[in-house]
DNA sequence: CACCATGTTCCTTG
DNA sequence: CCAAGGAACATGGT
């Protein structure tokens, strides 16, 4: 999925799109997106509202809608493959759309290959998040008294939405290689200057991708340091690259520079 | 055909 | 009860 940097720039370019328009239809193509919204209750609910905001929170889009005086919340999600955007009325949909939403000349569009996102009423998932890694609320002592108490290694914790919010695979393995920690490491293991480390590298990881770009635009993906470098030459001690399985996922990192 | 993929949730195991 | 591990979800790329 698109991680933290990802959905920030999606939010970016949404907002003056959709601000202030009102929704005159909706299309859903895919349930599995709106669950456990209804079909019904969704177009109900949204249909003659108008966009009055939109906010990101870790991977998360929050977009208010009002109908009058009342203020609905909807919640979006991208999944692994999810993308929303504005087109022409007239434009040819995806393939794979999942949700389209009628704005009067132009369309919104949510389309998402592997149908994993979200596009629903359910707000639930947002009360389990940990802090924002960037702007506000990400807390040094806060985030060394959570990993004291977990034994996962430090990659797989660093997945983990309740400790901060926004960090995915791909980020998780450049902030550890920036960081200089082995994946390997188990959470409570770190040291207080590997921790204070870590918590400054990661706001800087993921402000560095919002600002240039790595997985998106164009689909290519940019100066990533370590992932998806198995064999490569490290970029700073020139060792090639390895490649683990950790919770069942690809961890990339440097047995030189990472300890 | 085999394996891999930016995520989350649910189920099983210990 | 809790933490950890793995499968499932669905589609496409290599």
């Amino acid at each position: 999925m698109p991680e933290l940097p990802e959905v920030e720039v999606v939010v970016r370019k949404l907002r003056p799109r959709i601000i202030g328009r009102t929704i005159r239809n909706v299309s859903i193509r895919r349930l599995r997106v709106i669950a456990p919204t209804s079909e019904e209750d969704l177009i109900r609910t949204l249909k003659g509202t108008r966009f009055a905001s939109l906010e990101r929170r870790g991977k998360y889009l929050v977009f208010t809608l009002q109908r009058g005086k009342a203020s609905i919340t909807l919640l979006g999600h991208l999944g692994m493959s999810g993308d929303m955007y504005v087109v022409p009325q007239a434009e040819a949909e995806p393939k794979h759309a999942a949700v389209v939403l009628l704005l009067g000349n132009q369309k919104f569009i949510y389309e998402d290959t592997r149908y994993f996102g979200r596009f629903t009423l359910d707000t639930k998932p947002l009360e389990y998040l940990g802090p924002e890694p960037i702007n506000t609320g990400f807390r040094l002592k806060e985030f060394r008294e959570a990993l004291r108490r977990s034994s996962q290694s430090i990659k797989v914790k660093l997945l983990d939405q309740c400790l901060v919010a926004g960090l995915g695979n791909i980020y998780a393995s450049e902030a550890l290689f920036r960081s200089g920690i082995s994946p390997r490491l188990p959470a409570r293991k770190l040291t207080d200057a590997q921790i204070k480390r870590l918590w400054q590298m990661i706001p800087k990881v993921l402000k560095h991708a919002i600002r240039f770009g790595t997985t998106r635009g164009d689909g290519y993906i940019g100066r990533l340091t370590v992932y998806d470098r198995k064999g490569k030459p490290c970029r700073v001690c020139k060792r090639p690259i390895s490649r683990i399985v950790q919770g069942g996922r690809s961890t990339y990192f440097c047995s030189k520079c990472q300890r």
